[in-house]
DNA sequence: CTGAAAGCGCTAACAC
DNA sequence: GTGTTAGCGCTTTCAG
């Protein structure tokens, strides 16, 4: 009872009297079928319940599966969850679906989904890619006409599309923000692991930053958290130097989280910070948090397109497309430092 | 070039020099397999990077395909993103994978996506369900085994398995918090549409607190919104009215982030705010935001837990749980209202 | 231990 | 307009 067999096109067609490749030219609109059959087909289908199988179709025709693969880190982040969104609302003009799976930066995990989607026969495989994990082993699918699209951060070991921020632009746009108002301690607190690209890229801009102003690049002044309580953690730790940094830079939106929350706490109202992404709410706070903002629809919509191009036949060489980033400033990072002693 | 055929079980029994059923067989740990067939069998699939198409074993085997399909209202939602990563944590261990998908509330679009949903077969069927949509569909599919389970809110025109919020009690907490600091006149800002479940949940908890102060209900001061400048424009109606709240409960997240925001744009420090679910700086503001916090991740547990075990052949009475909220304390809804003349 | 044949649900190619 | 045959890639069934 439980395991009532679904209907089938062949039970539609007997239920009509007809052969089962009407029923189907009936439902895809292919060939020619007279208003008549069409009708009673449309009816036993109805009546039966009938939903084609979208997996038989697609073997019998040979093509891909109508769904993106799409592996990020976290389906709880919210700047990837945006990522996703906009890929979607991409794609689903194609009618394509989203396959989505999170690898928690977790090489194996990745492999393991990623297998899993090509197993799949996906039309379109999107990948944030971990830390440590090589791609080589997409160039059999790539050559057989898959798309492969890394987001966020470029992938290794496979020359294919990518789509990251501006990372180093922005990253140095918000710490010559804090420059330009006073600041010369500036701390980094950055994200997870230190060989993370998004991380070396902010670092870098960081330091472009600094060697402009003649600013001396202090090591000690570089911490990493790779989630909320260690943002604050490296927080705490920073304005506990001797030298303490006047001013904070996060690497991104969960180390922002961290830094302001301790902030917060501790009632810190005399550190500046600015912040890599936007956070929901950094207009709320007060001081209002200054952010270098990623542009999350942007990015999906370029990878979509881009992956849909190659679908299309696009044979044109590989491209890094680089989304850029948008200093917002609210105030947070315009607090003068306070007055030295020596001054 | 690029349409270069992948690989199949047959290219691979070919290379070896035996069927493809022994291949099946070595890949499936299914009979037998001398280690010298075995191991040629590994040595081919490896070398010709033979991935199986799990679509063609699917339709064999005739089983549902191994995926769960979740329709939520938006991606980019931090809640339905805590949501399904929990579903996703829940689920993996049996090898499960998510198609996912939203609606943006909007029934045709949830109707589009179960569809596709169906069509592929998937194991499981998830929905936070729109307004409007009926899913006395879906009774042939849950007849033929499907467990369908809606998130959220309930369903409607099935009887399934459905888990909610303690959504009443909740906000019935989060108001008498704030009539227990003193405040009588508390303003609603709800989501929308006003026929949404957890808009009438709420508000009923809303209106249960003000019966047990004996405070009476006043239309005037219940708004909604749909989105966060929505909220921000409802907040800025309520605080202009001749007899202002002195408080505002927010009926979700995104609201939150709209009184909250228009708050700090107005700097009216002066009125306390209770909301409906957990926002991510809650803690930095000033005064921290005091919520009634969802459990988002045993909120996907549940469900995924209950869709399993329906999968196991738990053919019990559909039920409906109730994951319960907590309030957390932050002071945003303990700052007194302000003393009034004639006190 | 291994293979041959049949068939899952559907559609391409060709008939009529 | 419609039906027939064959076959997508895989596994089941039954032989050896």
């Amino acid at each position: 009872m439980a395991a009532n067999r679904r209907p089938t096109l062949a039970d539609v067609a007997r239920e009509v009297g007809v052969s089962a490749k009407t029923v189907s030219r009936v439902l895809n609109e292919d060939g020619p079928a007279s208003a008549q059959t069409r009708e009673q087909v449309l009816a036993a289908v109805a009546k039966l319940g009938f939903q084609p199988n979208l997996m038989a179709r697609n073997i019998r025709v040979g093509g891909p599966d109508t769904t993106v693969g799409l592996v990020i880190p976290d389906l709880a982040n919210p700047f990837f969850g945006a990522v996703a969104r906009s890929i979607e609302d991409t794609v689903g003009d194609r009618g394509l679906t989203l396959l989505m799976g999170s690898s928690a930066d977790d090489p194996d995990r990745e492999r393991a989904l990623t297998d899993k989607f090509l197993a799949r026969r996906i039309s379109i495989l999107m990948v944030v890619p971990s830390v440590g994990a090589d791609h080589s082993h997409l160039k059999t699918h790539r050559a057989a006409g898959l798309p492969v699209v890394f987001l966020d951060r470029p992938g290794s070991g496979l020359s294919t599309d990518n789509v990251v921020s501006s990372n180093r632009a922005g990253a140095h746009d918000g710490v010559a923000h804090l420059i330009a108002h006073g600041h010369r301690r500036i701390g980094f607190v950055g994200d997870l692991p230190v060989k993370l690209y998004t991380r070396r890229e902010r670092l870098a801009g960081y330091r472009a930053a600094l060697q402009e102003a003649d600013i001396p690049y202090d090591r000690s002044l570089v911490t990493s958290a790779h989630d909320r309580d260690g943002a604050s953690a490296a927080t705490a730790q920073l304005l506990g130097l001797a030298d303490p940094p006047t001013a904070l830079f996060a690497g991104n939106n969960i180390v922002a989280l961290g830094i302001v929350t301790e902030l917060a706490r501790s009632k810190r109202r005399d550190v500046a910070v600015v912040a890599f992404d936007d956070v929901a709410l950094a207009e709320a706070l007060e001081p209002a948090l200054t952010v270098v903002a990623q542009d999350a629809e942007e990015i999906g919509r370029t990878a979509a397109t881009t992956a849909l191009a190659r679908l299309d036949g696009d044979r044109s060489r590989a491209r890094t497309i680089t989304v850029p980033t948008r200093l917002i400033v609210r105030g947070s990072g315009e607090r003068p430092a306070p007055v030295l002693q020596g001054a």
